[in-house]
DNA sequence: CCGATATTTCTATAACTATCGAATTATAGA
DNA sequence: TCTATAATTCGATAGTTATAGAAATATCGG
């Protein structure tokens, strides 16, 4: 993972409404959350959504799927453990320490 | 950690020239680096990157220790863990998954 | 105290981001 | 096809953030 998508990545998430929406998709799962009950959980008006979605789309945080009238997002769990990589990578000067940072849903989890 | 200590960490380090900064710092240590180091290593005006580090300062993200003429940042490990952790919070819908998030100095380390 | 070094604060300007109503596009059912 | 629902795109406005030179502050050695 390099720099910029990273960048675009934290900026994403560095909002009110984007990180509280992404925060339940994580939550949600590999079943995700149509926009519209994201705008009203979260008391944004839809096209305010819509443009905090885009973002979080754009960053490649979440993925969206259309499901007959409805747009669902879910979370891309890659994407998040890839950032958190990135801001560990080599951290506390080189002495071992316990950054193993991983999330994955069940379908993506290697079998033990 | 709440959703506002939160965001200004992710918006701390959603910008080029701090993410590299954070970055050195985490891999620096405890030892940290001086400001002007910082600066003539990203190639920064002085002054441009006192406005970053104060930004990182503010979120809590470093923290700085004066030593002679020369002012040293290093990075604040527990924030970068409480963000993460943040993000991660509950996450795969209940699925018990890997996500322990950790980096500690040698310092801060539990004795296992 | 003086000169050199290290860093920050001030200031102005340019660029970016959030907001949300109105208009538009897409889908579904009768 | 008509109507209702779900979501996005457009557009104007307000607010925030980055940039970097110049001036100010702090520390050190002599």
């Amino acid at each position: 993972m390099e720099a910029d998508s990273v960048i675009r990545a934290l900026s994403a998430l560095a909002q009110e409404h984007r990180l509280a929406a992404y925060r339940l998709l994580v939550q949600a799962g590999e079943g995700g959350i149509p926009a519209g009950a994201l705008a009203e959980q979260l008391d944004v008006p839809p096209s305010s959504m819509s443009f905090h979605l885009a973002q979080l789309a754009n960053a490649g945080l979440v993925t969206q799927r259309r499901e007959s009238r409805s747009i669902i997002y879910s979370a891309d769990y890659a994407a998040m453990n890839g950032v958190m990589g990135y801001l560990t990578e080599n951290c506390c000067g080189g002495v071992p320490c316990g950054d193993s940072t991983a999330c994955l849903p069940d379908s993506q989890r290697k079998s033990a």
